[in-house]
DNA sequence: AAACAATAGTTAAGCGTTTAACTATATTAA
DNA sequence: TTAATATAGTTAAACGCTTAACTATTGTTT
């Protein structure tokens, strides 16, 4: 691969210049510039991105931090589309994307994404941030590594999407087609910040309209732990009209269980979910959900990155979320 | 951050004797090792990876090259999996994962990506390789970076899931059931070659056990186009039993379209899909399908980067699939 | 015409490693 | 006892780039 020196011989100027052509810093003539240029052509050099990142600090490479828990990139479909936004932004500006789902202890990560954070590699950082247990952030606050949080752990600058207020619509949405029996599929909340808003928002909207939730059960995320916890529902409260889901997938598996059951949705019980995963909108029902926008959130993670590569201080962002009201919803079959 | 200068001062040794310590290149003391481990654990000493780079030219990054056409990431849930094989892979031999998303068209990849792979970031990569229009790796090749292909691509070290075996395999099912009015949801086969080898199975399959294939549509991927198929596939030909999906997406549309027409599967009508997503075990009724084992897959194709690291030429490696048989298919009703 | 400023380019130091070539000491063989 | 060898450590060059400090040239101002 040419070099700068090899460059620098072809065009009959030295390395200082090639360099500054390229960089664009002032002071050379159109021709020098030609000159340049037209060895570079020639040569078809490319800049050796190892030797420009020990020389000026700049390595051209963000990572995206999945911290890798019970679930994750392999199971969550979330995190491919935050990915998306990331990557959008990121290959607009000409920067690499490191993947690092490093392990997640009680301990804190792993060694290999501690040695990757101190490193020198790395020019800023994108992280979820959602694990109450444990947070890979201190560590990149103690060795000068920019960092921009997706979620609830503690952290300067953050975005979070709103998932109180998208837990409150959802809820109130669901109170106004006058529902009265509602359940709620959800996780152990130790598990997962944002959920724990999302179940906040959703209580305070039925304590305000004076509605009691009715159950609340926990599931794992998982189809199958969706099917199973509206199974428990549906035994325990046969009055209930409405369950609400954290997360689509379990609202996938309690439409299948209600289906199972001979029950109709919505005729016979309403089911919502949250996130609007793509084929939300596709299943028979489609669902009524709430919409994060997954892939703006990312971006705009991203974009508050570059910012503070540039030496900003972004303000932390509340993305607001959105009710797509679809056909999983009715009002409860004793109104009509 | 600390230098392997500060930690030769700080253990009393010059750096060479530091470098050689942790390289663990012989002719130093255990008394030696002891004096510099300590200083490396009292500074908190981690190598600068880009000097690191561009000393040694190992930069402990591989590259995993997914191609922007249509599709991928965002949508195609059999890259994820594919990705978690890598992955695991790379973090157990403390490589790290850039992700690379390159926008292919008939000109080739763009720029960025061409800039990256002749930057000497990489040492090797791990590319998916099934668009015919143009490929990510002629690129490698010219410049030397160790690449393997997943897919049919041209490209002398690949591995291919038996995706003619695969197809073939759906189809011996469907026949062996003894369906005879088949019809088979693919995509342009322009688009992707592996379909090209999945689609050459079952008409080849069909061919031998003196069965025509009735009809043959196509779709593009998506939920919303399985269904569509679907529906001109039953409206002209209502004689059909059974329908085969060169993707599982496809099948979910096929047979959400089907329940919309009050038609039971498998009762009235098989479907059969291809990729075995996590989904597919888990709708109603639970899909028959063909596992590509993509986590194997991706694992296996980083195993032989790593050969080729070490100076190995690996064999190329056919992946078996395996036919997973649900209930979405069944005898036609003729015969019960 | 002298003094100064702006422009164009060069030289050389430095980034933090690895590693070949070297020196110094201890050990073994003859 | 000497020479050869193995061991332990050092010195310094090299990787390919950026950039501060410098020199040389040209243009402008007084």
């Amino acid at each position: 691969m040419a070099t700068l020196t090899e460059v620098a011989k072809r065009a009959g100027v030295s390395i200082a210049t090639v360099s500054k052509v390229l960089s664009n810093t002032p002071y050379f003539t159109e021709e020098t510039r030609q000159k340049v240029m037209q060895a570079v052509e020639e040569l078809g050099y490319v800049p050796n991105l190892a030797a420009r990142a020990l020389s000026s600090g700049k390595t051209f490479i963000i990572a995206v931090v999945f911290p890798y828990v019970y679930d994750t990139i392999s199971s969550d479909p979330l995190m491919q589309h935050i990915l998306v936004g990331i990557e959008t932004e990121c290959s607009e500006r000409g920067y690499n994307l490191l993947l690092s789902t490093p392990r997640l202890t009680a301990e804190g990560p792993d060694e290999n994404y501690q040695r990757l954070i101190r490193s020198g590699y790395l020019e800023g950082i994108v992280a979820l941030d959602n694990v109450p247990i444990s947070s890979v952030l201190p560590i990149t606050r103690q060795f000068n590594v920019p960092a921009v949080s997706i979620g609830y752990g503690e952290h300067d600058v953050y975005i979070r999407s709103d998932d109180y207020g998208g837990g409150h619509s959802v809820m109130e949405h669901i109170i106004a087609l006058g529902h009265r029996y509602i359940g709620i599929v959800t996780v152990p909340c130790e598990l997962h910040l944002s959920v724990q808003q999302r179940l906040q928002g959703m209580t305070d909207c039925a304590g305000n309209a004076g509605v009691e939730v009715t159950a609340q059960v926990d599931g794992d995320f998982s189809i199958r732990s969706g099917a199973k916890m509206m199974a428990h529902l549906l035994e325990a409260h046969p009055e209930l009209t409405a369950v609400v889901c954290i997360n689509d997938r379990m609202a996938f598996g309690a439409i299948q269980e209600a289906h199972r059951r001979g029950m109709r949705v919505p005729d016979d019980i309403t089911v919502c979910g949250y996130d609007d995963i793509p084929l939300s909108a596709l299943i028979a029902p489609p669902l009524t959900t709430v919409s994060q926008h997954a892939p703006e959130l990312g971006q705009t993670a991203t974009e508050m990155l570059f910012a503070m590569l540039d030496g900003k201080i972004p303000d932390p962002v509340l993305m607001p979320t959105e009710l797509m009201v679809r056909q999983s919803s009715a009002p409860p079959a004793s109104i009509i």
